[in-house]
DNA sequence: TTGATACTTGAATAGTTGTTCAAATGTTCA
DNA sequence: TGAACATTTGAACAACTATTCAAGTATCAA
């Protein structure tokens, strides 16, 4: 019982470490703004960087994070790669955050 | 017709803004542990401090941004300042980050 | 193979941010 | 008034991060 309770606290320590890893990613505008272009559909890198105003560059960079992340999932196509949201509770998360700060 | 078009895409550039800077607010350990136990309900700096293990200087720092936000707001009593959660939508994406994170 | 295209990667830089310590503010009570 | 308590604030430091530029990898077509 008191081990059981014990586990739980620990639980929550864990999720509270994993929730701000997430809210990290999620709070920087680049990254932003990849995943609210990429709501729409997939996209290669290019227009990615095209639709956000980015050089390509810095554009990669962050999708790596994104990727790492398991935000996102890339979709080779010959020397283009593809990627789209690959978590269907970002779109959640993200919508909900959205819903709020339209408020 | 175009002019509303434009605006709604404006409009949403906007709150990609401000999503992207809710979202680097939620993205610290510290802060998101203070969120955690003033869901549970109203508690003053001391305790705070106490519950998530770090002095009451570091939270006081995180409170006021945390306060800033209006994500939070305080109560004073006497000496003592109580704070409780300002926004019911935080509550709402909080617990809508920690199911995401759980599974 | 050569060149062109699409993307990734690494290093360097500049800017931001969280924590700590010490000092200051504000409040209560004797 | 003075001491004690609760909290805030400011400065300094260290750590982290996003961007840029240049170089590297991979793919396709001629």
């Amino acid at each position: 019982m008191r081990k059981e309770m014990i586990n739980r606290e620990m639980e929550i320590d864990d999720y509270i470490e994993d929730m701000a890893t997430l809210f990290k990613i999620l709070g920087d505008v680049t990254r932003t703004k990849i995943l609210s272009v990429l709501e729409k559909g997939e996209l290669n890198v290019s227009n990615i960087s095209t639709l956000i105003g980015l050089p390509i560059s810095a554009v990669s960079h962050q999708l790596r994070i994104l990727r790492q992340a398991k935000l996102i999932k890339p979709r080779k196509v010959g020397k283009e790669v593809f990627y789209s949201l690959d978590d269907e509770h970002v779109s959640l998360i993200f919508n909900c955050a959205l819903a709020h700060v339209k408020e």
